[in-house]
DNA sequence: ATGGTGACTCGCG
DNA sequence: GCGCGAGCCACCA
């Protein structure tokens, strides 16, 4: 298992298919650090400014995939950031409507099988 | 080691 | 449904 949370984290929202969301929570659950979601919202911040040799970087991770529990775009993000989610997921078929707000009912991804986890962490 | 910092959550009113 | 307050956690100085 990976030492690293962040890059547990990565691998994780790596997995997130297109046109489907998840939240912070869930992915920390994941992970079995079912209250570490303010972690994972971290760890997705620092993809902004990655290091120059760094596997994972806002374009090779699908940050906009990761919303709130409630099923919006945290209006913390600086507004431009949060308008380019809100681009993004909608690009890929998420509706997105004027709140920022997703219909989990219809978008949300419920996470890997527990063996098909451990093979994510493990290989990625 | 210690304390500050968030792209979070949950419970209340 | 919304705002607030209080936990919670990995990182980095």
């Amino acid at each position: 298992m990976a030492s690293n949370f962040y890059e547990q984290v990565y691998k994780v929202v790596q997995r997130i298919p297109r046109g489907k969301v998840t939240s912070y929570g869930r992915v920390a659950a994941m992970l079995g650090r079912p209250r570490a979601a303010r972690a994972v919202g971290y760890a997705l911040s620092a993809l902004k400014d990655p290091r120059s040799d760094a596997p994972y970087t806002g374009e090779t991770v699908p940050w906009q995939r990761v919303v709130n529990s409630q099923g919006r775009i945290s209006i913390r993000h600086r507004t431009e950031t949060t308008a380019r989610q809100a681009d993004l997921l909608r690009a890929e078929g998420v509706v997105v409507d004027e709140q920022l707000r997703i219909d989990l009912d219809r978008f949300l991804w419920e996470g890997p099988h527990l063996v098909e986890l451990d093979d994510i962490l493990n290989q990625g």
